[in-house]
DNA sequence: ATGCACCCTGTAGCAACTACAGGGTCAAGG
DNA sequence: CCTTGACCCTGTAGTTGCTACAGGGTGCAT
């Protein structure tokens, strides 16, 4: 298949395969006489892996080594597992963050009566640190 | 004061704050006879707000309106509010759309028992959409 | 033969910084 | 007087993960 068909049926945009195999992602694919990419299915197989794990926020970096683990069946799976769990303490880290925004944010957003920005709690808030109560990063 | 001091005293990295400046958030300061940039409290303190409003993930673009705003007491108000409104929606989508990753890395880590990267339930799950119970984008 | 959908390469842009390279300035110590 | 070291300057390129052209070729239908 072509590289329209590829995007169109993992949802993935043209640029970006292409754009994952200059970045060494996906291998290159043959191509017609054309000089057209053609792609089979073991490329949509490494293709979807790739965009799954993007949906769930991994690194390039980390697709390659998940990628390398999944060309070596025989190696330990100890590094997947890792890196899965990793990425998982980023993310909660990553909600505790944006939790603690969230909070400061209403808080301020909470103050605004309307009027003129002279007034403006909301204006007044973000100029003063000090009118905070947690610490954001 | 030297732009190594208003660095240390706000927290912001030098070249950010060169940075800044070139993007027209900051001001450009006077300048010393040998050329340094030379700040006064007008610029710590506007400095101290963009920090203030980057910590609390507002965009360039939006910290520019409300400097505007700050700029201008004798203006309604109504913007302020509605971009920080507005951010703080996307504070709370953002951290929904986390939740639904966390819990979806948690339930695929959950799986993984150890040996070899073959029957991995981690990489197989990575390359099997259909594995997963939730949409996540 | 001409329109249209598709494909190609190569490069530039986005956000918000960060990191040099290659140079100037200035006060203190030997 | 000279050097050392901590500062400062400009300008440009790198980061992450794409996305968007520009400028061209291919292939099929009308």
């Amino acid at each position: 298949m072509k590289i329209g068909e590829l995007a169109r049926i993992t949802g993935a945009n043209i640029e970006t395969i292409r754009y994952y195999e200059r970045i060494g992602l996906l291998p290159e694919p043959d191509r017609t006489a054309a000089n057209y990419r053609s792609y089979g299915e073991a490329h949509r197989s490494r293709l979807a892996f790739v965009r799954h794990s993007r949906d769930l926020g991994f690194t390039i970096e980390e697709i390659r080594s998940l990628l390398d683990l999944s060309d070596h069946p025989d190696r330990d799976c100890g590094e997947a597992d890792r890196i899965a769990t990793g990425h998982l303490t980023q993310v909660e880290a990553k909600i505790a963050q944006l939790e603690t925004l969230r909070d400061e944010l209403a808080r301020i957003v909470g103050r605004c009566r309307g009027g003129l920005a002279g007034d403006c709690r909301v204006i007044e808030a973000l100029g003063d640190h000090r009118l905070c109560e947690a610490t954001h990063t």
